[in-house]
DNA sequence: CGGCGGCTTGAGGTTGGTCAAGGCATGTGG
DNA sequence: CCACATGCCTTGACCAACCTCAAGCCGCCG
């Protein structure tokens, strides 16, 4: 649950946001410093309690320092639907705030701490810092990516791919933010939450678990999650972990790659 | 098909691209030359082609001029997905070219015309200009909201509904775009890709379009369709079609708006 | 004129949702 | 410390929805 903190001088850099954005772009003191006043301060959220509420106007961004959220949208037809976990370093309120009003909602399904930035200030900040900016372009083309694949997996694949495909993002997801071990995690949600994410019932995501669990493919204490068989999950979910890491940006970590024109 | 050009002194102006970065900041005339830089060169593309090919390396942008073209992922089990249909003024190579490798393919479903922009010119030009890279970030927001719809869609929404839906959301994007009339559109796409797209059986996309044309909800001729009772169709489909456009960037156009502190 | 791609419709079968009941663990209040 | 309530997991039975397969048709283009 806790994000491991290594010891430095300067404790922004821990901040697992800050961390993110430093693996795009090489962000100078300047950057830092903006940084550093807008997490400056934080808000505690308890478990169960809903951070932003759709149809209500989002004024700002928050910024997750620890904890786990979930954004979901509720139907008409007493649906729900997971849209996705949000980790330490993500950001609360993208998209929601920059529209008039918030089109589905986030609560907390942990405690967390946040930090708070109205969207001005966010506006002024990619303003000021261009390197804070790509990188946040940076940073929503991977948001881009995971939303990607969920589209896929809601849309095509069969009820046991999509368990499979879902459980291990997750538990890479958990694991680029150190909160998960190499082979075993603690899945966040309630099997009905892992229905509504990838668009099954409660109960059948509990035969699919059961599927996997008699093919001997993961194990199950609890919410905790044990993957037995790497290999075939992989096979079986047709997951490529590459959608989690993107490239850093060109030109700030390397050189600028030779200009390429293709007709 | 085509795009309505009024004459102005400068044509980059003109450019779909340029116009929607500018609903969101105002570029000044520096950033208005770095853009006609990127933009000198154009690429035909003939329907049907494949622009970027899953599993290869993508090395830029393509910015889209005119036509029209669908992101798109195969599967194992035979089956596609329509990730979501590219207008003129979107990205294609977003998120792509931030990775390794493209995630997903696009193909040209009528003839185009694009821009080519490295990805290195293009991290280039946000650093010089934080206002494009500003502008990229609302973009982007844009693109987030279009895909959550889309999860929503393929997840939790009954065919009828998500045909519904996805007619509404193809009719308003087209329309911001200039094709389109109020209340009639050629869809692009073909009843099998449609199905791609929501996660339906060409022969059931059938029958929820047949189920709309008795219902007197929609006419259609051809790849023309028009929707005779908005109201209706907008409730049937839960649409909103605020998720389409994105408040402006604050400090930009109008005045930083007042801090507040939400604990 | 012939072929092909896409639309349309039907029949039949499987999948996966719904409903319902029971079990287990946790937590809470008497 | 126990009794009870609550929430979640688990399983089964049933049934409707949607997919698959297949055939026919139309319009377009070569």
């Amino acid at each position: 649950m806790a994000v491991p903190l290594q010891v430095t001088t300067n404790p922004t850099l821990n901040h697992p946001f800050v961390a993110m954005l430093r693996r795009y772009a090489p962000l100078n003191n300047g950057d830092i410093a903006a940084l550093s006043r807008i997490l400056d301060r934080k808000i505690a959220v308890k478990k169960g309690k809903d951070i932003i509420v759709e149809g209500y106007e989002c004024k700002g961004l928050y910024i997750v320092e620890s904890g786990f959220a979930v954004r979901y949208k509720l139907l008409h037809n007493g649906g729900r639907q997971l849209v996705s976990i949000v980790l330490p370093g993500d950001i609360i309120g993208f998209p929601a705030c920059f529209f008039e009003r918030a089109m589905y909602s986030v609560m907390a399904i942990a405690k967390m701490t946040l930090h708070y930035v109205p969207i001005g200030a966010f506006a002024d900040l990619c303003q000021q810092s261009p390197s804070i900016a790509t990188a946040m372009i940076w940073f929503a083309a991977g948001e881009t990516a995971l939303h990607v694949e969920h589209i896929v997996d809601t849309g095509r694949r069969a009820p046991l791919e999509r368990v499979v495909h879902f459980l291990l993002e997750t538990h890479a997801r958990l694991r680029a933010v150190g909160c998960a071990s190499e082979s075993s995690f603690e899945m966040p949600l309630s099997q009905e939450s892992i229905g509504d994410a990838v668009g099954l019932s409660a109960p059948h995501v509990n035969r699919m678990l059961r599927e996997l669990r008699i093919e001997g493919l993961i194990a199950m204490d609890g919410h905790e999650i044990r993957l037995l068989d790497r290999a075939a999950l992989q096979i079986l979910g047709e997951f490529q972990a590459s959608y989690l890491a993107r490239h850093p940006i060109p030109g700030c970590v390397q050189k600028r790659p030779p200009l390429r024109q293709l007709a």
